[in-house]
DNA sequence: TTTTTCAATGTAATGGTTTCCATTATTTTT
DNA sequence: AAAAATAATGGAAACCATTACATTGAAAAA
């Protein structure tokens, strides 16, 4: 099985290299007879250019690198199918890698896709991620970077992401609007930025609506674990409070999910005694009982537009326009379902 | 931002490119003074080998392709971590593709990564690829391919799979052994041989135990769409038989999920009345209500499985040793829950 | 007829690494 | 002192495609 090359269909045409490549490539150069024997020789013989030999000579790969915290997320999964459709269509490939949210991984990964010469990288950082110096490296070889969904502040490149404030403040406004007042809040922790942003969120909600903010209503979880800290998390606040408390505003589904299986398996009755919407809007929330009521936030879009950003600034960088780093909202739908 | 090559080593320190890379490589010829200076200078500028230049000389590009059906799937988000992390621990980059289902994305998808060079290929196939020569391609270039999940027989190559016919006989004998008679069966189609196999898997299970296999309980479910076909086919199924059914097996979890959300909303008790058992054990079957049993099909195990044995082949043409395609079955459990 | 023009093709350098095959300088053996 | 062996380094080809530049031959203008 010997492999076609350019020297190859040169030989036995009789031509030089050079001619067989500009043929090709369309040149004025080359007569109409000679281009015509050209192709001809070469859908015959299944000519493919070689791909190492391009990158080499062209210094581009034509492959994006896409890092994300984990691949099991239903989330994620849409994000990856957005980013995905998205190179297909202008003929990238994607060389996907996971950081399993820690630093250290996220780091060498970083290092791989730079090593391998990837034209642009797309990254939704880790929970565990503080020092930037491995984005910087990026900014600085000139790497097109675009952070998505768990971004950094620190950093000027591009951005697309949720307004996660904005969101959790329509989902605790939804719950006040209609008459729940003792809102308890799961939030996650410190790091990312999207935990705290919800939490900023669901308080500035509760103040604007005239709720006294009650900090013995916050729950600090451990966003991810599985489901049994909603579960667990549930048990102590009604430990806590007893009746003195109507629903909850999860940092996301699982949490929710756990929060339900307590109150089903205590006879709490959802929504009539508790309250509850989620953020994700994960694919179970739509079949639990009672039906979880949600934050919608589009992951196709998200990877499709991240993916559609870094392609362009890709194409800037060819055409030495400078890159102006653009920050995108991806809007979010909150999703009312039985459990509010 | 001027990369570092070998000539830029070679000319700060006055040596000739070949004495700088095979320093590199810790070749005897060089002396041990110069390698030294070598390494020293390399780690001080930083330089890492051009990815395109090693991949042109070397004809490998340490990248393995994926192609599967969809992205947004629970078993194939654990099998894509499960291939992530073999390659991740052989330094193999992963350029991962979807094929939508469809055989003529497929079909592109194979042709692209076979032009980007690739040194391995895993698939699993779409629901609607019926003639194989894209793979036989893959064969004919030497290229290693190992078929996953969805596999074709008539190709010759490693293939890494489930004993669906085994794992739906476990499923359907439980049934039997705990008292079901009249078991119905949601179905798939004729494409993937999975689907077949479940149905021959249900159908031995009835014979072995004396039981009349009856075709009026098997649907014929389109599994590619969402729950609401279990739900239409659980209200036909009602009023087909009425009371004279009293389990269902269906060919996955989608399927089940609808089915139960008709069951609960016309008062129908299950486990009491109707028993279901689903297949590949997603995530949300654990939180629904009931609970419903499944069959864990184990994603990571199998992409991991599957990837290192795409590298082990790689590994053995590099050396030379000739591939011999092995087949690989990934056992199922039968997790039983409240649904049965 | 001589010079200019242009159409068509070829040569060679480039991109960066690897490796076979010299070459040079030094040391050992006869 | 001459020949042989060894150590250290350099040159160049190969991997393959691309493109600036050079060459050839023929037609058009002077």
């Amino acid at each position: 099985m010997e492999t076609i090359t350019l020297k190859k269909i040169a030989e036995q045409l009789g031509l030089s290299i050079s001619t067989v490549s500009k043929a090709l490539k369309d040149y004025p150069d080359v007569s109409a007879k000679t281009k015509e024997k050209v192709r001809n020789l070469v859908t015959e013989l299944n000519y493919v250019p070689n791909s190492s030999a391009v990158s080499l000579r062209s210094q581009r790969t034509n492959t994006i690198g896409v890092i994300i915290p984990e691949t099991v997320h239903h989330f994620f999964s849409y994000v990856i199918k957005g980013i995905l459709e998205e190179a297909d269509k202008k003929k990238y490939n994607v060389i996907l890698m996971q950081s399993n949210e820690d630093y250290e991984i996220e780091k060498k990964q970083v290092e791989l896709l730079l090593n391998k010469g990837v034209d642009g990288i797309l990254i939704s950082l880790s929970n565990t991620t503080v020092c930037l110096d491995h984005l910087e490296k990026i900014r600085v070889q000139g790497i097109p970077l675009v952070l998505f969904d768990k971004i950094a502040k620190n950093i000027n490149c591009s951005k697309v992401k949720v307004d996660d404030r904005k969101a959790a403040y329509e989902a605790v406004s939804y719950l006040i609007d209609h008459g729940y007042r003792r809102i308890a809040h799961f939030r996650g922790g410190l790091i990312p930025q999207n935990s705290v942003d919800r939490f900023l969120g669901y308080k500035k909600a509760l103040i604007d609506h005239d709720i006294e903010f009650d900090s013995s209503l916050v729950y600090m979880c451990d966003s991810n674990s599985d489901f049994t800290d909603g579960f667990n998390n549930a048990e102590k606040m009604i430990q806590d409070h007893g009746d003195n408390v109507d629903a909850i505003f999860t940092v996301n589904d699982l949490l929710a999910i756990g929060a339900i299986d307590y109150f089903n398996a205590n006879g709490i009755k959802i929504p009539e005694r508790i309250a509850l919407i989620g953020f994700s809007n994960w694919f179970v929330s739509s079949v639990l009982t009672p039906s979880l009521s949600s934050i919608e936030q589009h992951g196709f879009e998200m990877g499709s537009k991240s993916a559609q950003i870094v392609l362009h600034e890709i194409d800037c960088k060819n055409k030495g326009i400078p890159i102006e780093p653009q920050q995108i909202i991806i809007e979010t739908n909150l999703i009312i379902r039985n459990s509010c």
